[in-house]
DNA sequence: CATTAATATCGTAATATTGCAATATTAAAA
DNA sequence: TTTTAATATTGCAATATTACGATATTAATG
């Protein structure tokens, strides 16, 4: 049906899935990256970086925002974002948390 | 147009796309999650675990399988599921490098 | 106030994803 | 060899995503 059981699974689960999903395509994973490497917070710049249209980059930087990932501060005309440590540390830990618990299997396969 | 523009990217960031894409699901999540805190490997009682029927299931491991997050080994009628830590270690490390990247960074928002 | 520049929103076409019933496949067990 | 159990594949309907042109919004600047 393209629609997503949302509410058979936990609050947790559906909110790192959020995350990932906005992880999950090329553009933002490339926003993710120039950010990440920038000097300071970025003004305008990010849409001239990506092979998209400026609409396209603008649809891209609303989801990652709303995943956590990213932040946006209106600085006058321009918009300045940068990458939102809090969402990261979220998945960064569920990532964490599997491998710890992975590691103390005894593995089979 | 629904089609991703993936000939644009680099095959790094396409590839952690993939994996990020197939985290990018509740089912998924929670299917990880169980790998991940099974004593052993699981031969077959996912299915039962999950609110979604079998195939749906099945399509939903063959996209873990194919972003490398899990491995599938046939052991007679069943087949013995267990997380790939190849897989999550990708992500994992480029979760590292955005963190310590940004923590480089003059932050002004 | 009119213009300009940066970004967001709307509308829409093309394509992808999700979920499941029906069916196929496979290997052990009877 | 037939049956049974576990899993995969196919086909399809419902819905979501991606991309972009056109247009709106917003704030600085002339």
């Amino acid at each position: 049906m393209g629609i997503t059981k949302t509410e058979e699974f936990t609050e947790q689960q559906n909110k790192l899935a959020v995350i990932a999903k906005a992880i999950g395509h090329p553009a933002r994973i490339a926003i993710l990256q120039f950010l990440s490497t920038s000097q300071s917070c970025i003004c305008g710049d990010i849409v001239h970086v990506l092979p998209l249209a400026q609409p396209t980059v603008s649809q891209h930087l609303k989801e990652l925002k709303n995943a956590g990932l990213i932040k946006g501060t209106i600085e006058g005309k321009t918009i300045c974002y940068c990458i939102d440590t809090d969402g990261l540390s979220v998945i960064q830990n569920f990532f964490g948390e599997l491998m710890s618990n992975v590691s103390n299997i005894n593995k089979c396969c």
